[in-house]
RNA sequence: GGGAGCUUAGCUCAGUUGGGAGAGCAACUGCCCUACAAGCAGUGGGUCACAGGUUCGAGCCCUGUAGCUCCCACCA
């Protein structure tokens, strides 16, 4: 082993050995039980981040646990298409180029796109690839694989047919900007500063005008109508009137209609049925007609006469000036209101009214909430459940339709000749209805969440009848960040027991935002985002992977920062330098296994924590409590381990009974072999790379078993009993602190115990941890004189004779306080032992617990007293 | 308007069937002792936001209050 922890000299290469080794493929095993995870698909234009870092962590370390508990475990890796981010930055880069979507063609565009994917989608990985995940790189699978084409045209046909999917002209929103609909959930509303504008509307034949109030004044073009409450007195008698629309001159109905809120504004409200959705809806009501008045560019159309052509802000500029000059306006009154951002470009939001292809998604909606319900789906932490339902029963129809040309197209054709709607799952040649040859397949593509939502079956094969399917859907569980929810995990689920009739995934555990050190979440605006190549570089990736993982509660945000990630490498320093002690004493030596040996106090007791910190992190692990699993064994391997076990194990190994030396290697060995078992699903490079070097071991550890608790390993006695020699070594040393006492200078220790041959066993341990010289027993506190210092423990009293250096009424002080301390426990314990329901009530374990406990603290108690009258 | 979360040591956060408050970092003291100074030993530091309630027992369960954060809906 090299002296120095260096994890870039063993990473990648650690990588390609599992990698060329085979040891992420999944192969279907009857023998085994499957363990399936889907991965999240990355965007092809994306960039690894500590999002996704954090993501592929927790899914990694999942599988590697599962795989070494003997699951057939498979992660499946893929990336997305992410149709309108890529086309957005496809366009982009050709802009700069000077080039136009328009001028290359679909063609020529979908050609550029291709090769834009060739170009980029292997960095993801390889991006993967350095943060260790062990998953099946045979079966990566890109969202416009044939494969995932033939599953989105099966259940595009089959949602048609089931008459699921359905074209429509709807109010969708649109985004001018990416010249494209968006669902609902593509939108992200914000507060924004703006004005409500109050605007006079004549009634025709009348003296009367009334005044609308509206934070959109261009939309007025497409006015069809003003409405008032039926039951707002104010206006009741104007129903069924006209008024006569500012500008344009033309007359429109007053029309009654609940929609209007007499509280607010004026209480009348205009009605733009092509671009409200409210307004839509009274439209519908009241057979108004939809008037769209802008183009899908944000600009204004020829229902803006004079306005036509400018873009929907300038419109609104001169329109306001034109109603002010000529009166109409009456009121301009500040009024902040949320406003509809596209998720991609950020540009406002349209609503309009548009021929889109929509999914129905009543129908699918209820099993996908009774699957949750019925605990089929179980979302971990179990609150994201309620944010679930929340949305599900609450969905609207999903507008599937977007007009780019990076995406799957729409298997629906139109025939020029009859009129027909065919849509079909092979490309039809001719009209079924009519024989006619001229089809024109709709212009659109599909919502990248549609092919999505299959991700979990369209990857085994669906729709064919795959033995892969068979053997590993449904999948496991599901790993993915909160803000997916809608996006995504829903729409799994209601496409996956629609399509395949089980749910996709048992379990969904979320994962919160990683925000910066100051908990501002990452952003490439804010310029704070921590590109976690570059902590690799400089930490490495275990380090990286274990920082995300410490003390993180699941569906929580955490904090990335520097300082934790220095701590954790710290962590993988300490592990490489135990491992190096480990290693080198056994050099030449025989390691045993553990039946051959003969066990001291010490190790029993490191073997007995050994045993309790498999059983806990392995619960932890089923329960998907990484962190709390990685804060374990944290403490276990630097706490337990290093500081007390190996130095434990010194005398022994560096004495002269080889007996002991043998044995004394044979535990260190088989705990850090341990050790490196439990710490490989989460640091899997340092724990491979040591594992190798370990007397005994052969190949890989990812492949190894999982330790499992084994009770007969369990010696609680021995354990308990050590904790004993653990006091005094600590009493001594603190003693030689608080008195000022050099750690190197060897003191004699006096001892009145009733545990002499436990300490007679350990003798060596403590003579060397607590840097003493020797050990008396002694039956009285005066043998050991005038001048110690007396440290009161359960196992005995320490008396420590400490010359000039003790200071009697210092002494006598500390004496005092630690009599209060043990007094204070002896209340405690006592009161409960007096509660008579604590008595009648409490589990019989508990009581017989505080009992001992009393009893214990009262004979500390004794011993104080005397020592104090001895003082 | 509806819903959710958070409030625990100076900072960042764990604490999952209710049974003596924890970690990392920071602070203080002392140590290079043949794995590790990226270290070791020791020490200090908390009315677990507040107020009630349930219970033998509450950081944990219930009700309410306050502050912060997020999501959804809607606001012409």
């Amino acid at each position: 082993m090299e002296k120095k922890y260096n994890p870039k000299s063993f990473e990648d290469r650690l990588y390609r050995e599992w990698e060329e080794s085979g040891c992420f493929k999944a192969v279907r095993d009857d023998n085994k039980v499957p363990f399936t995870i889907v991965m999240p698909p990355p965007n092809i234009t994306g960039q690894l981040h500590m999002g996704h870092a954090m993501d592929e962590t927790l899914q990694d370390t999942i599988i590697r646990f599962k795989r070494m508990q003997g699951y057939c475990a498979l992660w499946l890796p893929g990336t997305d298409h992410a149709s309108i981010a890529t086309e957005v930055k496809i366009v982009e880069e050709m802009k700069r180029e000077g080039l136009t979507k328009e001028q290359l063609g679909r063609d020529g565009f979908l050609k550029r796109a291709w090769a834009w994917k060739e170009k980029y989608a292997g960095r993801i990985c390889d991006q993967l690839k350095k943060l260790g995940s062990s998953c099946d790189w045979s079966r990566l699978t890109f969202t416009m694989d044939e494969k995932c084409s033939r599953a989105v045209r099966e259940v595009f046909v089959n949602l048609y047919n089931k008459n699921l999917i359905y074209r429509g002209s709807r109010i969708i929103n649109w985004c001018p900007q990416c010249k494209t609909t968006l669902s609902d959930v593509e939108v992200e509303y914000a507060e924004e500063a703006g004005n409500l504008w109050h605007i006079k509307y004549f009634v025709e034949g009348a003296q009367r005008a009334l005044v609308v109030a509206t934070t959109r004044p261009e939309t007025m073009f497409g006015d069809t109508a003003v409405a008032v409450n039926p039951n707002d007195k104010r206006y009741k008698d104007l129903i069924g009137k006209n008024v006569i629309l500012p500008v344009v001159n033309k007359s429109i109905p007053i029309v009654g209609d609940e929609h209007a809120d007499m509280e607010f504004g004026t209480g009348v409200v205009k009605i733009t049925p092509a671009h409200d959705p409210n307004d839509f809806e009274v439209g519908q009501r009241h057979n108004l007609p939809a008037v769209r008045v802008m183009n899908d560019d944000g600009t204004m159309n020829a229902c803006a006469g004079k306005y036509e052509g400018l873009d929907r802000y300038e419109c609104r500029k001169r329109l306001l000036k034109e109603l002010e000059e000529d009166g109409y306006l009456v009121k301009t009154e500040p009024h902040t209101h949320n406003v509809g951002h596209c998720y991609r470009c950020r540009a406002t939001v349209e609503p309009i009214v548009s021929k889109q292809w929509f999914v129905k998604m009543e129908d699918l909606a209820r099993p996908a909430i009774d699957a949750v319900m019925n605990k089929k789906v179980t979302f971990i932490p179990e609150r994201f459940a309620k944010t679930y339902y929340n949305w599900m029963e609450n969905v609207k129809d999903w507008c599937i339709s977007r007009q780019l040309w990076w995406g799957h197209r729409i298997p629906v054709w139109y025939c020029a000749d009859c009129g027909a709607e065919i849509c079909k799952k092979s490309d039809p040649d001719v009209c079924p209805v009519c024989g006619g040859r001229h089809l024109k397949q709709d212009e659109d593509v599909l919502d990248t969440w549609f092919s999505s939502a299959l991700w979990p079956f369209s990857t085994l094969g669906y729709p064919d009848d795959t033995s892969d399917l068979e053997y590993f859907y449904p999948t496991d569980v599901l790993v993915t960040g909160y803000d997916i929810i809608f996006f995504w995990v829903s729409r799994m689920i209601f496409s996956g027991l629609e399509h395949m009739r089980k749910v996709p995934f048992r379990d969904v555990l979320m994962h919160g935002l990683v925000r910066d050190e100051k908990g501002r979440k990452m952003s490439k605006s804010l310029g704070n985002g921590v590109d976690p190549l570059e902590v690799i570089d400089k930490y490495g990736a275990d380090s990286l992977r274990f920082s995300l993982l410490q003390g993180v509660a699941p569906g929580n945000d955490t904090r990335y920062s520097d300082a934790k990630v220095e701590a954790c490498a710290n962590f993988m320093n300490k592990i490489w330098n135990a491992s190096r002690f480990v290693i080198t004493n056994a050099e030449g030596r025989t390691v045993k296994p553990l039946g051959e040996i003969k066990l001291c106090a010490a190790d029993k007791w490191i073997i007995s924590k050994l045993q309790a910190v498999i059983r806990d992190v392995t619960l932890a692990l089923n329960k998907y409590e990484l962190g709390v699993a990685c804060q374990m064994l944290y403490d276990f391997t630097w706490s337990d381990f290093c500081d007390w076990y190996i130095e434990l194990s010194k005398p022994a190994l560096y004495g002269a009974d080889e007996g002991k030396k043998d044995a004394a290697i044979s535990v260190l060995t088989f705990v850090l072999e341990n050790i490196l078992k439990l710490l490989h699903p989460f640091i899997p490079f340092i724990t491979d790379e040591i594992y190798r070097s370990v007397p005994g071991t052969d190949g890989t550890v990812m492949l190894k078993d999982y330790p499992r608790y084994n009770s007969k390993l369990a010696y609680k006695k021995d354990a308990a009993a050590f904790e004993g020699i653990k006091d005094i070594i600590t009493a001594v040393r603190a003693a030689k602190t608080e008195l000022g006492c050099a750690p190197s200078k060897k003191v004699s220790l006096y001892m009145v115990t009733e545990s002499k041959r436990l300490i007679s066993a350990n003798q060596d341990s403590i003579l060397k941890l607590a840097g003493a010289k020797d050990i008396t027993f002694i039956s009285e506190a005066s043998e050991a004189g005038e001048k110690a210092v007396a440290k009161v423990l359960p196992v005995g009293t320490v008396y420590i004779p400490m010359g000039e250096l003790v200071d009697l009424g210092k002494e006598r002080e500390r004496l005092e306080g630690e009599l209060e301390t043990v007094m204070s426990e002896i209340r405690r314990a006592d009161g409960k032992l007096n509660n008579t329901g604590f008595m009648m009530k409490a589990p019989k374990k508990l009581v017989d617990e505080e009992r001992a406990k009393l009893d214990k603290y009262i004979a500390m108690r004794e011993k104080i007293l005397e020592q104090l009258k001895n003082l």
